[in-house]
DNA sequence: TCTGGGGTCCTAGGACCC
DNA sequence: TCTGGGGTCCTAGGACCC
């Protein structure tokens, strides 16, 4: 059976989730940056007008930001991260199967409603006033079916798909306060043409489940805007002369494969509208997690750099904990600033674990050793990050003898201790805001810590920041 | 003065084994 | 001393994504 999936993407996400609770800046052009107050992450479409592009330095466009009155954010994930669950839960409401694949993305899975459909399709060829009452409880626009064909019934078809999709799109909006986008097609990168589309167009919904509609789209879309070719893969393809998605899908399969790889014949047989990307609807176990952050000051001392890593340590073994997991692998990396003409160093170590731990204070011990084998005195550090891999399961960890047999008191032995207190350090910290109870490790004053100069209220998950209504 | 962070997957090459 | 090949596993690096 033929699948057919809906691409939902928040418009702007950052700047739309900063606009719920803040409407005055329905009016004006707004930037929402990374982590550290660096560069501009997110940006709405009167800021896109006066050239801001994604991941363009604020100091570069300080003058723009003056002259325009432009509304600068940093990035306040505890924000986004909750009305990105809001709207994926009113998503629920729309298919039997869904995929959250980023913090504003969702992929759904319409093919149970177009079945229906097509039976309603028929019926409607059939008899068409049998059709009315049950499209009436339900909503939809009803179409007109006078004299529809058989071979018009995948345009019939497309034409209720589009109908469905404005019906999520102004759910959505009047659930959240989040603008969507919503592209329809019969694979998973189709879909993600048909929204990038329907975002350009400003239609809002596209559906290219039609012939028609789809070989127009694709020779309209580039190869670098394909859904896994990116700038490099681009270039390649277009050295043979390959440059749209429609030349893309007609190519020979095998060139593709010499030219990108595997990646590339993908792409190739979802344009021909063969599935090759199901849907993924659990979160498949992660791989890795890392901590790798910028200073918000330049750091030189072994001091404050064992400071730095022992927070990264917490935050990435907290992480760990949250999933259940323990690392069997760290690698501890540094960096001075690349774009700052001075001495130049950068390295990093993996360190295997002798056991496997999600233990704060183990992983802070060889972060700690990691960081001072790699050290070296007389440069200004830009950047540090720890990345644990090797994950496996928390309660499958290969304990050692003196686990089991130099446990002291009682009957419990010492990983079920680290464990008790972990939780407990976890549940006060995730009650109380983070970094309530950290070790001593992490220091108290915190200079290379990033800068957050224009955050916004965490209006939804701190009771201290609730929006206030004025009479 | 000020240049993000956290992921995934694929591939090539080396080490090691039989 | 000379002479091979094929398989697996691991890792680093590159490409991509949001």
């Amino acid at each position: 059976m033929t699948k057919l999936f809906a691409l939902v993407d928040c418009n702007n996400f950052y700047v739309s989730c900063e606009r719920v609770f803040n409407p005055k800046l329905e009016n004006r052009p707004v930037i929402v940056l990374s982590n550290n107050d660096g560069c501009v992450v997110s940006k709405c479409d009167r800021a896109k007008q006066l050239g801001i592009k994604t991941g363009v330095p604020l100091f570069k466009i300080k003058p723009l930001v003056q002259e325009h009155k432009i509304a600068v954010f940093s990035s306040n994930y505890a924000l986004y991260g909750d009305l990105s669950q809001r709207v994926m839960e009113t998503l629920t409401n729309f298919a039997s199967e869904m995929e959250v694949y980023s913090i504003d993305e969702a992929f759904l899975d319409l093919s149970g409603c177009i079945s229906s459909f097509d039976r309603d399709a028929q019926k409607a060829v059939d008899s068409p006033l049998s059709i009315l009452p049950e499209w009436i409880k339900r909503d939809l626009p009803i179409p007109i079916v006078r004299g529809l064909k058989t071979e018009a019934l995948s345009e019939f078809c497309a034409e209720v798909a589009f109908s469905y999709g404005e019906k999520i799109r102004t759910t959505v909006q009047q659930w959240t306060g989040i603008p969507v986008s919503i592209g329809i097609a019969t694979t998973k990168t189709l879909a993600k043409i048909a929204n990038r589309m329907a975002k350009i167009s400003g239609q809002g919904v596209v559906s290219i489940a039609n012939k028609t509609e789809l070989e127009t789209a694709l020779a309209h879309t580039m190869v670098n805007d394909i859904w896994g070719i990116g700038r490099n893969y681009a270039r390649e393809l277009i050295e043979v002369g390959i440059h749209t998605a429609l030349e893309l899908r007609d190519a020979n399969e095998e060139l593709v494969r010499q030219v990108i790889g595997i990646q590339g014949v993908r792409a190739v047989l979802e344009l021909r509208g063969i599935s090759c990307f199901s849907l993924e609807c659990l979160p498949s176990q992660r791989q890795g997690t890392q901590v790798f952050r910028t200073f918000g000051e330049p750091v030189k001392s072994l001091a404050e750099l064992k400071e730095a890593v022992a927070t990264y340590a917490a935050i990435a073994s907290e992480k760990l904990r949250r999933d259940r997991l323990a690392a069997s692998q760290m690698t501890i990396s540094l960096i001075t600033n690349q774009f700052k003409d001075e001495p130049q160093y950068r390295n990093s170590i993996t360190i295997k674990l002798p056991i496997a731990s999600n233990y704060t204070p183990d992983l802070t011990h060889h972060a700690i050793e990691g960081l001072e084998a790699i050290f070296e005195q007389g440069y200004s550090f830009k950047k540090l990050g720890i990345s644990l891999s090797g994950l496996v399961p928390a309660n499958q960890v290969q304990t050692d003898l003196f686990d089991r047999f130099e446990s002291g008191f009682d009957h419990v032995d010492r990983q079920t201790r680290k464990n008790q207190l972990m939780q407990v350090i976890d549940r006060i910290n995730t009650h109380m805001g983070s970094g309530t109870l950290k070790y001593a490790a992490s220091g108290t004053q915190a200079p290379w810590k990033a800068k957050s100069d224009h955050r916004s209220q965490r209006y939804t998950t701190n009771w201290q920041e609730l929006p206030i209504a004025k009479a």
